[in-house]
DNA sequence: TCAACTTTAAGATACGTGTCCGCGATTACC
DNA sequence: GGTAATCGCGGACACGTATCTTAAAGTTGA
């Protein structure tokens, strides 16, 4: 492997070499025969090649990109925009992105974008000249509307990952309705009749999805949607998820009526309702059965291991570089594409049959 | 706000605006005056200066980043080389200085670094001209030595966050053998004399770190390292740290022989070695003492509530910024600056007296 | 109306790099 | 030793921008 830095010689260059004049003068050599090495043009005398080498390893000389694309060649940088740094969820599309783009020799620009700075980051996305940006996560609506217009207006790529809805973008996203379906349905089959929402109480378009989803499945069951589902929720936005989901399963357990099913809107507040429910001398699943979203990791922690819904990150990411790479080399597409994925459920130890009483 | 995006007109302009040269034949002005324009130059017409503001509007207009830092300008951006960004506390990490460089309008070209990709990363960070390097995480000891001492050779700035023990190299990471000492102090005080280590089966330096801290307290106390503590570790790296975790309990249970107090690397082995614990009929605290760390959002998760040690990121990364911000503009100084934070122990209420037997 | 002044426009140069071109120097072959 | 082929050199130009300088246009005052 080419190494960028010597690792033998520990040479104090004092005034450290930044531009291919200079280095051409520390070679000995003319900037353009330099430059015609280290651009691997023929006609060159393999004992100059090797002269220009090891004077790179000697000083670390790396050309200045800024240059470079001002000669024309592109700036091969994607910038992602995220809703924050700090949901495991968000994060891991984040790392799987990143690491395709990688590979494609791509770089990525990540900024985490908030509704005052959101402006300020697209244009320093595009005073870097990225070929692409995507979103990553949950946005305010019509800000995101209108930035992904803009960017179609200038003929920039765009991608929206996770966000259903915005009018002419390319979308990827999990179809969440989807997802509550099959939970549904999974406790359904196991005679469930009465179905507790934690924490749904929020007007994002990703929990609206899912409320959808569960409202089409008890439908098509026959039952109604108001009768048969029941929410305590409390504030929002909330501080720790784990005690949010103890609190509503512990304010369930005083009003002394708790479903035989708990849906959560993740795993934190599931896992949080389940040792609630444990606390209150409450047995999972047999007493109450608990589903998460997310199909986190910490799914595994508890006793019983938590029943969840898989986003199934690593296709979505996949399919995600398959809409937007073909973007970055091919002429501009007239319709946006809009993909969704079909959410995994994974069944696990913390749902089963209703208890007969 | 001022808007880089026209959020009124809706004009499609089919060939979008690449230049300031095109951009002055559309405002019809030449491109001098509108540059003066752009960079707040006195001795122009408001008329003038009004007429170049709506084109910007209407036509979304950003100068070139690469053509201004050829000018001149400061790159303002920072390199920062990610261990992984899966783990919670590094991403956290992450989060937190990208935040505060982003306040003093720092860029951040984030990229995760592995084995064998490292000197790319880095020659890509120095061809993008940045102004630092700073690496968050655990990597290759000598490695990590090499690309700093030439960082430092070519007088670019550096910082290596978590990672101790680098010959030469700017450090600010946690002081993890004060965070085990104060562990064992607390366990100690409650009576517990045996320890059992739970995965701390790496050669990583941050581990024989934490390993030297338990050493030193447990000889503070007049015990023996060697007989006092105990490990059953199994396979490096793991898959899920909750089973191993869960895994590791099960193996102290079956030998018949629990310590009185497990000691765990992180959070989410402790959680899983207690439901193992848990689901052996054990009760945790009375039976057996456990604390994790790193203090994630999890610990507040488990019944009983876990004890960890906290990392402290935010002012970790607040002295990381103190290290940093000044080598960006003042000259380098000669030393190496190390700085360690202290750990934070949380007591909960999975430590407890120990069992009179 | 003309000079003196102010405002605007245009020209030139530089930044670091790649590439093309023509010339001189070295090398290789016979 | 002569010729041709090869190789290195230096100059010139372009990319997008800021800034300095100079020229042109417009405005004011007497």
């Amino acid at each position: 492997m080419k190494s960028p830095v010597s690792s033998t010689s520990s040479k104090k260059s004092a005034t450290p070499i930044r531009s291919s004049t200079e280095f051409a003068r520390y070679v000995g050599l003319a900037r353009t025969t330099v430059s015609r090495v280290l651009n691997g043009q023929p006609g060159l005398k393999p004992k100059t090649i090797e002269r220009v080498q090891r004077a790179i390893e000697e000083t670390g000389f790396v050309p200045n990109a800024y240059a470079l694309h001002l000669k024309g060649k592109r700036t091969s940088t994607v910038g992602i925009c995220m809703e924050n740094l700090l949901t495991p969820p968000v994060v891991r599309k984040l790392a799987e992105l990143q690491r395709l783009l990688r590979e494609k020799n791509y770089t990525s620009l990540i900024e985490v974008v908030e509704p005052d700075n959101s402006d300020k980051v697209i244009r320093h996305f595009l005073s870097m000249r990225v070929e692409a940006v995507v979103f990553i996560g949950h946005f305010d609506e019509a800000q995101l509307t209108r930035q992904v217009g803009e960017l179609v207006t200038r003929s920039t790529p765009h991608l929206v990952i996770d966000h259903i809805g915005i009018r002419g973008a390319n979308t990827v996203t999990l179809d969440r309705a989807k997802g509550m379906h099959a939970v549904v349905d999974h406790l359904y089959d196991f005679g469930h009749r009465t179905f507790g929402l934690l924490a749904f109480n929020s007007q994002a378009r990703s929990v609206l999805e899912r409320t959808r989803g569960i409202a089409e499945a008890v439908a098509a069951h026959g039952l109604v949607f108001e009768q048969c589902t029941l929410a305590l929720d409390g504030s929002f936005p909330r501080a720790n998820d784990f005690e949010e989901g103890r609190r509503i399963a512990q304010a369930y357990v005083e009003r002394g009526q708790v479903p035989t099913a708990l849906i959560a809107l993740n795993d934190e507040i599931a896992i949080g309702a389940m040792h609630g429910l444990q606390d209150a001398g409450l047995c999972v699943p047999k007493d109450v059965s608990i589903a998460g979203f997310n199909n986190q990791d910490i799914c595994l922690m508890p006793t019983p291991t938590l029943t969840s819904v898989d986003q199934r990150v690593e296709d979505t990411i996949n399919l995600a570089a398959e809409v937007l790479l073909p973007q970055l080399t091919e002429p501009p597409r007239q319709r946006p594409i809009v993909r969704m994925i079909d959410p995994l459920l994974v069944v696990r130890d913390s749902t089963g049959p209703v208890r007969i009483r």
